[in-house]
RNA sequence: GGUCCCGUAGCUCAGUUGGAUAGAGCAACAGCCUUCUAAGCUGUGGGCCACUGGUUCGAAUCCAGUCGGGAUCACCA
């Protein structure tokens, strides 16, 4: 029992900083092992990027790996013995390393014990361990969602919402200053359709004397819009008018045009019904937002920016930056950068898209000065981004170079992509409740909430709901499309949201039976394989953070939380914990279980995803 | 047609800067609840990592080409 004294004391004096460090120092410190002991036997002289240094295959004994081949030219010996060198080397001079052994050209280092053993105590009960807590003064900005004002929400912002969301707690957890943004695409052609459908046909509706949800009151009209305009195009083809000139020429859309124009005309009575209208549609927004957990630092709204981006776009055309085309429509030649020349004001001054986003992207340099801005916005937009940073280069600000698209693939449904016009959406609120629904069918075919209050069932199968739902579009790679199949619901068992937090409830009720007073784990006792192979994967919660910071990826915490928590189901099952009569096994397994329902709350907090105590 | 992205088990997806015998889940089949929560665990079957060539000690991963799928090249946003 000396010995746990030995080991211990010198732990609790170690700092926060020390124990974030804690992964990334050993790995440098075994890569400048391996580089030391290369020098020393062969004379050769090596960085740490030469150097591949890997977690050990679980079918082989040891912790980190390296591969000794590019070794071999300067050794001028087999792998084996190369390898069997350095290995001795490591061992002698590094305490960590225990032991090696050598299979192939593989070197495996096993660290000791001792090693292990401190990690955990240090760790196990911090709740933000694998965190960065000092905060960088730039601010990094970020922006997603950035809705229209004339239908609600469907599947794709949910994806966009999610990842903004996630990485932004990523980066957050990785020390940066982060500021959410949303921009709202609150003025245009869109608004105007379902202002005028609202103001023929809507008799005064409103959202509370229909019952109808704001946003998807404004749905309503836009696809009453949608429909009539579809009618008129039909009667004046009928009436041998060409199809292209009927779209134009439809009584409807000239109406609305008109609507557009009196409402840059800043005309009371449109400003009025817009502003009444967008409120609706926002307070719609934000009902949805609330339940899928999302906020943002600051709202944009592009009827406050566009105006600014025109002014811009002057500016640059006074410097003979932009060109004027006899039409007076205004161009900015991108043919040296190897792209076309891009609209940037219409032939009657009008804003286009690019003009408000030139806008927008000023007055938050302005009000930030950040030194990323980063725009979640799908990969269709892969070439508006592109155009946008070359516009900006081209009118001599040299901050274009902190915007960075965070491009993400598109959500398909079985028969392909999903596409407002052709109805073939999946209506964010519509998909929540029917989550919500399979939650609650789930939870009471499986008993799971009779012991419930109800305030506390509704709340269990919401968490469990958001949690499946947040966890399939979250694991997949942001860069890639993903498959959303409506008829085959979103499973709650296996790769799944509902996997993971059910593993944090079983934790919790492990440890609320648990009487022991739960201390920092024995020297002496013996791990068995399982044991160490939750430790390992503790371990690398620092690099997997770091990782997805830098890759914007919360797919890596997803997919990581979820080898954690199936590794210690298969502990769970197979080891028991409070029935096991050694205290100091008891104790150490206890600390594994705190230590592992920790991180699982953790990194399902940077996806935005909670745990609940029991389910 | 130009540019960009993707192609891994029947389906949905993982696969760290190139490393050892390519992994999960779902679906199918077979087991495990008088013992810490069975939304769990264990096992079986299922693969020319689209194809061809190249780089190298080593390629699902890098390069070139081919074939498939998607996006984009709007005075829509």
């Amino acid at each position: 029992m000396n010995i746990r004294w030995v080991f211990f004391i010198p732990l609790f004096i170690v700092n926060l900083h020390f124990q974030y460090h804690f992964k990334f120092m050993l790995e440098s410190k075994l890569c400048q092992a391996v580089i030391k002991a290369v020098h020393a036997l062969y004379g050769l002289e090596l960085a740490e990027k030469d150097i591949t240094l890997q977690k050990t295959r679980r079918e082989f004994t040891g912790d980190f790996t390296v591969a000794v081949f590019p070794f071999v030219r300067a050794s001028r010996k087999s792998p084996e013995i190369t390898a069997a060198e350095i290995g001795q080397h490591i061992k002698d001079n590094i305490e960590e390393v225990f032991d090696f052994n050598v299979i192939k050209g593989f070197l495996n280092l096993s660290l000791s014990k001792i090693y292990w053993l401190q990690f955990l105590n240090n760790n196990f009960r911090q709740t933000d361990f694998g965190f960065t807590t000092s905060k960088e003064n730039e601010v990094v900005m970020i922006e997603y969602s950035s809705p229209n004002t004339n239908k609600p929400l469907h599947l794709g912002h949910i994806r966009n919402n999610l990842l903004g969301w996630s990485v932004a707690e990523i980066l957050k957890a990785n020390g940066k200053n982060v500021v959410k943004v949303n921009l709202v695409n609150d003025r245009g052609i869109h608004i105007c359709k379902s202002m005028l459908a609202w103001q023929k046909w809507g008799n005064g509706e409103t959202p509370e004397t229909s019952g109808i949800k704001g946003d998807h009151l404004a749905g309503k009209y836009y696809v009453l819009f949608d429909k009539n305009y579809k009618t008129e195009i039909a009667d004046l083809i009928a009436n041998g008018m060409e199809k292209e000139s009927a779209e134009k020429q439809a009584p409807l859309i000239l109406e609305a045009q008109e609507m557009l124009r009196k409402w840059e005309a800043k005309d009371d009575a449109v400003i009025q019904l817009w502003k009444r209208m967008n409120n609706w549609v926002y307070e719609g927004f934000e009902q949805t937002y609330t339940r899928m957990g999302i906020d943002f630092d600051k709202t944009y709204y592009e009827s406050s920016t566009y105006l600014l981006g025109k002014s811009i776009v002057e500016e640059g055309l006074d410097d003979g930056k932009l060109i004027r085309k006899p039409d007076q429509s205004v161009w900015a030649d991108l043919t040296e950068e190897g792209l076309d020349e891009k609209l940037l004001l219409r032939a009657d001054g009008t804003s286009v898209y690019m003009t408000q986003d030139l806008g927008t992207a000023h007055l938050r340099y302005h009000d930030y000065q950040p030194k990323q801005m980063i725009y979640v916005v799908g990969n269709e937009q892969n070439y508006h981004f592109d155009v946008l940073k070359l516009v900006l280069k081209k009118l001599g600000y040299n901050w274009a170079d902190t915007i960075q698209h965070l491009s993400y693939g598109m959500v398909e449904l079985p028969a392909g992509k999903m596409k407002s016009r052709e109805g073939t959406v999946v209506d964010a609120d519509d998909l929540m409740d029917e989550m919500e629904k399979t939650a609650y069918e789930k939870a009471l075919e499986l008993g799971k909430i009779d012991d419930f209050e109800s305030e506390d069932a509704k709340h269990l199968y919401y968490t469990i709901a958001m949690g499946a739902l947040k966890y399939f579009i979250l694991k997949v790679d942001p860069q890639k499309n993903m498959l959303f199949n409506p008829t085959e619901s979103i499973d709650f068992n296996g790769h799944t949201g509902p996997f993971i937090q059910y593993t944090h409830a079983r934790i919790k009720s492990l440890l609320k039976k648990a009487l022991d007073e739960i201390k920092p784990a024995d020297a002496e006792i013996e791990m068995l394989p399982k044991e160490k192979e939750i430790i390992r994967l503790l371990h690398d919660y620092p690099s997997i953070i770091k990782l997805a910071g830098e890759g914007r990826s919360p797919a890596l915490i997803a997919n990581y939380i979820y080898e954690l928590a199936k590794e210690f189901n298969a502990f769970y099952q197979e080891i028991t914990i409070l029935k096991e009569e050694n205290e100091e096994l008891r104790n150490f397994r206890l600390v594994l279980s705190v230590f592992t329902s920790n991180i699982i709350k953790s990194a399902m907090g940077l996806l935005g995803i909670a745990v609940p105590e029991r389910m």
